[in-house]
DNA sequence: CTGAATCCAATAGGATACTG
DNA sequence: CAGTATCCTATTGGATTCAG
């Protein structure tokens, strides 16, 4: 991810808040999160809300946001096993941060297709 | 937010924010957004700034911020030719809303290589 | 100074098939 | 149900060079 190192956009804050960007930032990860905190908890509640996600992807995304203990996965023996990825305190805390943005997002709406990417 | 139960993610403001967030969350773009909303103006300026991000790289984010309309570009006819790049209305919005979201980056750091990506 | 053009390596991500 | 394996394409982003 970013290798910011010594001395990048003046000091402090800029370089960790960018790491969350950019975790979260990739397709489906906040939605993840957000529907986390909505009450998912089983891999077939992700995947049937954050609709278009495949399971791959889903399990890498459920897998990154857990390495960082965003999200806490458990499992529950029974038949058929099953598993329950319930957000942190600091998911929870994270997804609460959002909500500014979340209203912002609903004020100014941006068109994907409206900025371009790398190369092009 | 609604509670969850009834509708699939794509269907409600997530979509909106999972736009914002793959946007920003782009290399050096919450930053370049952060810098702008603090003062930069001209490309030198945010090249200092944001250390380490390349002119194309640089360029290209700039383009993006401005075809959203969150950044605007202003050719002032002086010699040579100054280009300034200043946030909108829109743009400082964001970073405010963003606001509680650094501060979570500082309360909890996520550490870039502990998040695993695509394949692997 | 402010970029645009180009090339290249790495990564992300879509889609399908398969398994305990 | 809860994933993994595999394949393949698109996108990203680093680095350099060129130009108004």
């Amino acid at each position: 991810m970013a290798p910011f190192g010594d001395r990048r956009i003046d000091d402090s804050a800029c370089q960790q808040i960018q790491c969350v960007l950019e975790l979260i930032g990739q397709r489906w990860t906040g939605a993840i999160l957000i529907v986390a905190a909505r009450g998912a908890r089983r891999f077939s509640e992700y995947r049937t809300m954050v609709d278009r996600v495949f399971d791959r992807l889903l399990a890498v995304r459920l897998r990154a946001l857990e390495a960082v203990h965003l999200i806490e996965r458990t499992v529950i023996p029974s038949t058929p096993v099953q598993i329950r990825y319930a957000p942190t305190s600091a998911g929870v805390e994270l997804v609460t941060a959002l909500q500014p943005l979340m209203d912002f997002a609903q004020r100014h709406v941006i068109t994907p297709t409206a900025a371009p990417r790398s190369d092009g």
